[in-house]
Parts: structure tokens; sequence; C-alpha cells
DNA sequence: GCGCAATTGTGAACGCCTTCACAAACACGC
DNA sequence: GCGTGTTTGTGAAGGCGTTCACAATTGCGC
């Protein structure tokens, strides 16, 4: 039934595409072959067209992609041809930042209202909203309609705001919280780690560092 | 040469369990089985026991791991058992969100200064820390011997940041941009990009939406 | 119009990570 | 001590995404 054709990494892929067509549409250029998107976005060739295979066909052969095309094509895929409303909840230090920031726009999403369980902070100006109270998520959400929502409280309350927001029809969940949140099987869920990704930073930038020095890795597997 | 025996999946996994365990310990447990892990981490048993032979045997069969043990380890694998110092350029709100961010004391990361490019931010307080320029990062990395950066700026100055962190020392880079950054091959960069999350979590959303509406996917690869 | 150069779309080969399955190791009770 | 139940560590199998390679298609110049 959950027919995910699509590989994930494919999607991840598109929203980096697109990103590079943007850039060229505004530089005016017109057409791309996919060994210049290769150069532009350090995808190979090959994969951007195995990607594009998953969708039909688009390019035209001796010539390349018509930029302009390709973005609303692209944008039709993601869902980003119309504005996607967010819910964001956690008005605290990455709520703020992700209220700030400016890219959001380009790709017509759009934070369209911000919760806490904060009393304090509720009713305050948050960027161009108010902090509305987490347990009205679901009757504003009424509203909304938003599909989409980030999750950036502390570890400790990120499943019971996954909870409220599944309870007010959201179906995508961008958690900031260190957590495994569980959800039901018709939600996704992915997590953002700045722990996780600095954890492999740590391991590599120091593991070669030991390599360039010369320095001998100690016998066997233990030696780590 | 450069042997990556190590897949990136297992360490990613490892800072995950790395997060269990400390969790578990806290709550006075010694013992954890590769079953009870796959309960709190989502991840399958089997996984991690494969991900932990990178490294070499440290359970006890019949019995389990024990956590403290455990802990140690893979804080000695990811090299966070000694404290980190990272550098972190641009006092925007990524950055003002970053020095807030509480949970990275638990893994031994520590950003030890701040850089920004902007005459009116420099010398002013950030945190903890005074906001630098980023044209001295060579000369404060001397000091500080930080292998680990943080991209915390614009697009469009991304690239120039990435090559002074690298002129640094820098040997790994961990890049909110969202742009293609070209480094050296001794050195590792991780992107964080919102937007892609979002529009993974975008395409999902609805997709899932029209499949719950029981409405007829239009016919062949095209109808997307 | 026709040959040539460029580029796409895709089946097939490949490689890598995950999952499986089981022998070896250990604790425990009797 | 010895049998039983549990859990580990790991080769082998399997699955999935990437890379390869090439036939098919188009533009372009002459």
């Amino acid at each position: 039934m959950t027919e995910t054709r699509v590989p994930v990494p494919t999607l991840e892929r598109l929203a980096i595409y697109l990103r590079v067509l943007l850039d060229a549409h505004e530089s005016g250029i017109q057409t791309l072959s996919s060994q210049e998107i290769e150069q532009y976005s350090g995808i190979s060739a090959a994969q951007f067209r195995k990607d594009l295979s998953y969708f039909g066909e688009f390019g035209k052969p001796g010539v390349g992609y018509s930029v302009e095309a390709l973005i609303e094509r692209i944008e039709r895929i993601l869902r980003l041809d119309a504005e996607q409303p967010i819910l964001l909840v956690g008005a605290g230090n990455i709520g703020s930042a992700l209220v700030g920031y400016p890219n959001f726009q380009a790709h017509r999403l759009r934070i369209a209202a911000v919760f806490d369980n904060n009393f304090v902070k509720i009713g305050r100006p948050f960027g161009d909203l108010i902090i509305e109270d987490i347990a009205r998520v679901r009757e504003v959400n009424a509203q909304i309609g938003a599909r989409l929502g980030i999750i950036a409280v502390p570890a400790h309350a990120a499943q019971e705001v996954a909870d409220a927001l599944v309870e007010a029809g959201v179906t995508g969940i961008l958690n900031f919280a260190p957590t495994i949140l569980r959800v039901p099987p018709h939600v996704h869920v992915r997590n953002v780690s700045f722990l996780q990704e600095l954890a492999v930073l740590s391991y590599h930038a120091v593991e070669d560092a030991l390599r360039v020095n010369g320095q001998a890795r100690r016998g066997g597997k233990d030696g780590v």
C-alpha cells in the first residue's frame, strides 16, 4: 500500500537541484545539461538523470534541460508550487532562528503559527507572529490546515508535542529535539541533530589528523 | 590510504546509542542488551551489534553491555572523551541559537570562539564569548587548536569562510549555509539544510494526504 | 537532407549497508 | 559440574541505491 517508489535520497537531492536551478535562473541561464548540474551541485550527472527518471522524461537529448520548466517540475513534485504553511512549536533559541531564517521564502515555506507552553511567552510577539498556547494547536490548525510541523522544544517535552501535532493533523515533523519520536505510521519524521553531525565530524577530523601526523594506528580493531 | 573502514551511517548511529546510554546511565541502569537498546533507540538489535563489531567486542553473551563501559568506549571512538573546541563563524540567528544550545556540554563539545565579518558586531559579547574578526581566525585558532568549525553565514559568504577555516587548521566543517562547499580532500563537510528536510517532508506529507483521501493518483509516472 | 557531435533516459552491473541466522560464550540453578 | 536459557559476534544472504554504458534522440552546420 505505502508504495515509496521514490528513494528518499532522491528527494533530498531534488531540493539541491532546485536550489541550483533557482540560482541559474536568477543568472539568466535558460538551459542546463546534466553535466553542468554536476558542476554546480556536486552530484554526478548520471545520478541527476536517474533521479529525474523516477518522475518521467524531461530533458532534450543534445540540448539539456530547460531551467524554468525544470524548476516548475521539481516544485510540483515537492509540493512547493503552492505555499506550505508550517506550525512551529517552541519559542526558544532554535525557534527564534527559524522564524528569522530568510531562505524559507524562496521555497514557499512559511511559518504560519508559533506555539509554546510557557505562559510567560504566550501572547508575546515572535517575529511577525504572536506566540500561542500549544494547548490550542488543534484549534488553530483547523484554520491554517498545515501538514508540516517543527519541534524545537527540549527533549523531555518533544514526544508530547509530537502527539499534539499529530492530533492537529500534521503528517510531517521536523524534529530538532534529541529524542526518538513515536508517531503513527502515516506520519513522517526527520531529525536534525547538531550533536550527531558534530560527532561524525569529530571522529573524522581527529582520525585524519592522526594519519596526517604519520602516527601509526595501534594494532587491531581495538586500537581506536 | 584513506581507509574509511567504518561506514558513515554507523558513526551517525553511534551518536544515537551514546545518547540512549547516557540516559540509561542517569536512570541508574547498569546493563543493557542489544534488544533493549532497540527499544530505546529504534535501531535494530542486529544493527547495533554489527555497528559495534567494527570496533571490537564488548558485550558479554547472556548478559549484555555494561552501560558505563560502553559510554566510555563510544566516547573514545567519537573523540568525545576529551573536550572538543569548535570555531563558530556567523553571529546571526543560527549562531545565536547554537551558542545557547544546552546539549553540547553533555558531549564535551564547546564553542570556543565566535567570528563574524561585520565590524559592528566584532568586539560585542555573544553568549560567554566576544565576537572576533573572521580575518583573525587563523591567529586565534593557533591558540585554540580547534579541528571543528561551524559555518552559520549567508550562502554567498560560505565558501570564503570555509577557505579561512581550512587555512586555520579546521578539518571538519558543519555547514548551515545552503551551498556546496569546495574543500581539500582531507576536510570533511556535513551540511544541515532545513529546506532540504522540509522539502522531503513536504513531498511525503501531501503525498500521503492524497492517498488517505482515497484520491486516485493520475496514471503513469507523469501524474506527479 | 544528412552526417556529426552532444546529451538524454535506462537496463544492467556493481558496491555497500542492512538483515538474517547461527555457533560460541556466558550466567544460573540444581 | 552440567544442562538450560539468554545474548553476543559475525559470516552469508539479501536489498537498495549508485554507477556504468550505450542505444535513442535531438540540434546544427554544410
